[in-house]
DNA sequence: TAATTCTTTGGAGACGCTTGAGAAACGTTT
DNA sequence: AAACGTTTCTCAAGCGTCTCCAAAGAATTA
């Protein structure tokens, strides 16, 4: 049905390689007027490279794959995926890339899912947050794959890209700690990723760093979703002495904190204040706006599709892979003085 | 470096072909005792069929191509396409279909944008809320590549499911009248899309239908972003004789109008009502929480899916196309009178 | 004019896989 | 023993492209 590169060389009486070289502007030189021939033949012919046979004999297939991390349905609606989305997506298309979403939809394919990483359709992978668990990320690299991280679990040779966990956490606790707050509470991340881990053992190195007393029941887990959240939030305020503070891991589960506390009739920033983590979209447009340290995780997909690249072509990537985490000011924090009186 | 079906062949002393049959239970039978040692075999030497191969010879990829909306940057942000994406991907992961999402970063490369879709890469291609002027969809069609489109224009040939915009649009503003509204203004989405033109079209409708003076100046244009919706809801308070409840095409648009009506001092609901429309989580988390005409986007992503697979192999689309809007009632409505009085 | 070099162009092999055509081996029937 | 059907397997032809190799032609030199 499609034309190909041998019906115009059948039209114009010449050879095959002499398309191929006319079209690609290929090793070969081309005189301009069977060039400019050949050209005018493929546009009316409606001619269009097939892709898959170019990639069959170059090896190479101009398309880098991503894996989104494996976790339960719909899982495309989690704010954090899609602006690392977003920055892989803008970056791959500068540097004329394709992106290949792989979908996996039960464990039981976890083997179909890694053949499907190595099996040619792209040349390079990107593991988004993966899990601990994660084994395809190890394949990959045995197989010789490129292939880099976002947010995940330091590997050797697989470049990493992620936020200053620590520092911004640091941001997030002195602020509250500066507002006068002493009872700060967190709520944490799923607990086989990287973030919440290190997030989780920033908030305990902050306390000791502080003299303040750890107190086990003040870390709640809150799956880093809207609703743990709320269970979250639900939980430290039966507590018999509640915190006046809670820091999350990230922006949902502090949008699920603050949505818990209305709902138990607490004020917030009056009676409670809440940190999220991530700078996300709707950190801003919930009521009160949230406090939150941002990271730039389009950024972080960005370097990581650069990275990515570089690798394919044999080159060293020459992206920092740890980016600074910013502390954004807004309405969910309060001093807790003001109010104790 | 990959291990190909000829080093099986090669290892097992028997042809390429039966390797081949083996590993695909093929058309052909092979006896249970060379099927074994052939997997057997292909285990050990960690085999994986290239994909790319087999596209070429089978002419499919069980892949499907996915165009997003063809807008300026950080496209993946749109909470309307995210809930497409999702419905997409977990459909696609059912029927065993990878997804490679095109992306655009210029209008100049329109055309090689075009020759993506047909480079054999994808058995087909889905196009979400494509624009009027979209002239890749033609394209498809006209190489007679299977392609459907959600919330696109109705087009000869192509599948197109959306939402019923004309019902939804109704069970808002009669929503609206009913709490006893009459000065309905209409924040309009982008209108070189579809569902713009056509909840505009229904709006001008049900005005007329109610007798209600239609209102040059109650229409603005919000482009269906955060950013159009203040700036439009800015507009409409700025009248002279402004209205007292905003129709808003889209949830984000509803979102922005919600911020700036905050931000000039006016109380939603009490002052002003405000309706969006798509259903989105956000609707949900801003505050007062919105009322919203809630359309069941993954699910036209899924069917989506389902009729362009059907399509693919040659059979008739069972799915229905069109599909009910539903009015989720929240916090950013209610009666003028209470207020004016 | 013949020999040499340079330029241009066509031929053909690969890439890894699928699959139809047909060969070989075997057992069964007449 | 011949004829036949089955089963099991090998051969080889592609799929569309890229690119090396060699052949043909043109230009230069002896």
């Amino acid at each position: 049905m499609a034309s190909t590169i041998k019906d115009i060389a059948k039209r114009l009486n010449i050879s095959i390689s002499t398309v191929s070289y006319a079209l690609n502007g290929g090793p070969r030189k081309v005189p301009e007027e069977v060039k400019a021939k050949v050209l005018a033949v493929a546009k009316e012919l409606n001619y269009r490279p097939s892709r898959v046979a170019r990639s069959m004999v170059t090896g190479r297939s101009d398309t880098i794959g991503i894996v989104p991390p494996d976790v339960i349905d719909n899982i495309f609606l989690s704010p954090y995926l899609h602006m690392a989305l977003n920055g892989v997506f803008n970056e791959a298309g500068r540097l004329h890339q394709d992106v290949l979403l792989f979908t996996r939809y039960s464990e039981s394919e976890r083997d179909e899912m890694a053949s499907m990483i190595v099996d040619g359709r792209v040349d390079g992978v990107i593991f988004i947050a993966p899990h601990f668990s994660e084994r395809d990320i190890e394949l990959a690299t045995s197989l010789h794959s490129a292939c880099v991280s976002i947010s995940g679990f330091p590997l050797e040779g697989v470049h990493t890209f992620s936020v200053e966990n620590e520092a911004g956490v640091h941001l997030a606790l002195q602020h509250l700690y500066d507002l006068g707050h002493r009872k700060i509470a967190h709520i944490a991340g799923r607990l086989d990723m990287h973030d919440a881990i290190h997030r989780l053992q920033s908030y305990q190195a902050f306390l000791r760093s502080q003299r303040i007393t750890y107190q086990e029941e003040w870390v709640t887990m809150g799956q880093f979703t809207i609703e743990g959240g709320k269970r979250a939030m639900n939980t430290l305020l039966s507590l018999p002495d509640p915190p006046t503070a809670v820091f999350c891991a990230n922006d949902e589960m502090a949008i699920g904190a603050l949505m818990e506390a209305y709902a138990l009739g607490k004020k917030v920033p009056e009676e409670i204040s809440i940190v999220g983590f991530d700078g996300s979209p709707d950190s801003e447009h919930v009521f009160p706006t949230i406090t939150t340290v941002k990271q730039p995780i389009s950024e972080l997909g960005a370097a990581a599709v650069r990275a990515l690249c570089a690798l394919i072509e044999g080159r060293e990537p020459e992206d920092r892979s740890i980016f600074p985490a910013e502390l954004i000011v807004r309405a969910s924090t309060s001093s807790p003085m003001e109010h104790v009186s």
